[in-house]
DNA sequence: TTCCATGATTATGA
DNA sequence: TCATAATCATGGAA
């Protein structure tokens, strides 16, 4: 009510003294004054004040001036809803959340056991507490990021909303068309993204920082079995001469060994390096395999005269002489 | 704790 | 791409 007063008041004097000159200059004055104080008023002292700056005679007057002004400073939209091509940047994070299994569709106990195996060569036998504690790892970083990604939305959506119902207010009082507040909004949600391209970049680093501690711990070196160990030196000494098993009999090795054939691939590696720096040493254990096997031949010959099984092409520990070292 | 054995990784070359 | 050589890092016996 008291709001009212006054505004008639304002009207009568507008009334009054329409024919000073500086009249109008004084009320845009205060026009303009108390446009600028809305924000110190409550919430209902401001709408009752909007209420009245719309009811303003002068409003209409205000309206096509902030237009005419708006014309000539050009201050139309500009670059407006430019679709930018998305950023390869961000798509390799993309990318790299959803192989992880940190974006899309939670991946299974399974497929993330199988993802960590294909990335260690390993097998998932006795690496599977360590699997359970990088899926739990890996759990605690997708919810944080899933938490954070809600947020950001959360406030983004609300943001944009406060934003259009300011804009749509003001477009009242001042000229803001459709396309300025579709700008607007698209210019918020960039910021937004921008924010979230953030929160996707440091994710990625966690996962990276995770997986490669996980990898480290690989490190942690278990002795084959002493069954194993046999099986690749009978192999190993009864083909000194070419010592280089095929990738078929490495995988039947490995199968055999219970190990990977990527891991009989390294022993074989260390296996002819160390020999050949030191037969020597491994003379002894050079003769035991040959005996070994020479007995294995012999047992098998009397009982069913045949031959030696299909590898091993005769152990001749003198035929192995790499690089001259003999 | 030290030292050697051993599985894994990396750099290099053919 | 594979083999070699050097090296790393850990296991385990002494």
């Amino acid at each position: 009510s008291d709001r009212q007063t006054r505004s008639e008041g304002e009207r009568k004097k507008g009334v009054s003294d329409q024919h000073t000159p500086e009249q109008p200059q004084r009320d845009i004055g205060e026009l303009l004054q108390q446009i600028m104080v809305i924000t110190e008023d409550s919430l209902d002292e401001a709408q009752a004040r909007k209420h009245a700056l719309n009811c303003h005679k002068l409003k209409p007057a205000l309206f096509s001036i902030l237009c005419e002004i708006k014309d000539k400073t050009a201050l139309s939209i500009r670059g407006v809803a430019e679709e930018e091509p998305p950023d390869p940047q961000e798509l390799r994070l993309d990318n790299m959340l959803l192989a992880e299994g940190v974006a899309g569709p939670q991946k299974s106990r399974a497929a993330t056991a199988a993802a960590l195996a294909a990335a260690t060569g390993g097998s998932s036998s006795d690496e599977s507490s360590e699997h359970a504690d990088y899926r739990e790892k890996l759990a605690q970083i997708r919810m944080i990021y899933h938490t954070e990604l809600d947020k950001y939305e959360q406030a983004c959506n609300e943001f944009t909303g406060h934003v259009m119902n300011l804009l749509r207010e003001q477009s009242r009082t001042r000229p803001i068309s459709p396309k300025e507040i579709e700008c607007m909004v698209s210019i918020i949600h960039r910021k937004f993204s921008a924010i979230q391209g953030q929160l996707k970049q440091s994710t990625c680093e966690a996962v990276m920082i995770l997986r490669s501690r996980f990898l480290d711990a690989r490190r942690k070196r278990r002795n084959f079995s002493k069954q194993a160990t046999e099986i690749l030196n009978e192999y190993f000494y009864s083909h000194l001469a070419n010592p280089y098993p095929s990738e078929e009999t490495k995988e039947e090795l490995a199968k055999k060994c219970s190990i990977t054939a990527a891991q009989v691939s390294n022993w074989f590696g260390n296996k002819r390096i160390r020999y050949k720096k030191n037969i020597a040493k491994f003379q002894e254990e050079a003769n035991m395999y040959a005996m070994k096997t020479a007995m294995d031949a012999t047992s098998l010959t009397s009982q069913a005269s045949s031959p030696a099984t299909p590898n091993s092409g005769g152990y001749s520990a003198s035929c192995y002489t790499p690089g001259g070292m003999m």
